[in-house]
DNA sequence: AGGCTGGTTCGACAACTGTCAAGATAGAGA
DNA sequence: TCTCTATCTTGACAGTTGTCGAACCAGCCT
């Protein structure tokens, strides 16, 4: 049972402490675990350079397209893909041949609200 | 030369890659680097707590306040304040007896930027 | 079928991280 | 000065992470 399609994924959705600023109020303990994953995902140089990637294709881009950018074997890239979807940061889908990432906006919000601080 | 004062610190200022959102453009290497170490920083739930407690109090808050949220041992508290005050997301300052910490909203709007996904 | 290409999974290993106990340091106060 | 409290530093240890090579799976194409 691989699970590198949308299908299979846990695709977590954040809906836990979704979108208050930090300032508003302190968070709970279970907050703070949920969010801290998807940051923890954030926190590597390739995985950061994986998302911008991603996110500024116009829609989709294909892993091939990906490795391509990187000094990294292939299963290191397809690890940190793992990584990026496992967060729910990101979308995998098998067609044809190739794979195709595109970003989960819905999910990439709530992390700018938190950090987000009025001037 | 112990550094827990402001005086001592690198305070990073996230300069670089300062404030476009990724989906207008793939990030250099150099960018990634920098604003990966940030993100790391955050992805710790005990880390993210922390935070949220500094930048929820009206200005600044000590260390005792902070350690009596926590079942951990001080030098852990101290740790994790360590690791935030490097990443340039906090700022402490030894006042008599005690050390307070503070926000440092100018390192942490940049991060609030990049994730920025309009609808 | 058989081979080719794109991606993932598995297994291993060095490097890094979170935690604690013990010891050090800084200031307040007797 | 001597002690007490608040906080940091050091050293150690288990657990996690990033990377790779080897093996595997999924589609295309003869």
């Amino acid at each position: 049972m691989s699970n590198q399609t949308a299908t299979a994924d846990p695709a977590p959705t954040l809906g836990v402490a979704c979108c208050d600023p930090l300032m508003s109020a302190p968070l709970d303990v279970e907050q703070a675990t949920d969010l801290a994953k998807a940051f923890k995902a954030l926190g590597d140089p390739v995985r950061l350079r994986l998302l911008s990637l991603i996110t500024s294709a116009k829609d989709e881009i294909c892993v091939c397209d990906l490795s391509a950018a990187f000094d990294l074997t292939g299963p290191t890239i397809s690890h940190h893909l793992k990584v990026l979807r496992e967060a729910g940061l990101i979308d995998g889908e098998r067609r044809g041949t190739w794979i195709y990432y595109r970003a989960r906006p819905e999910n990439l919000r709530p992390l700018s609200a938190l950090l987000d601080t009025p001037a």
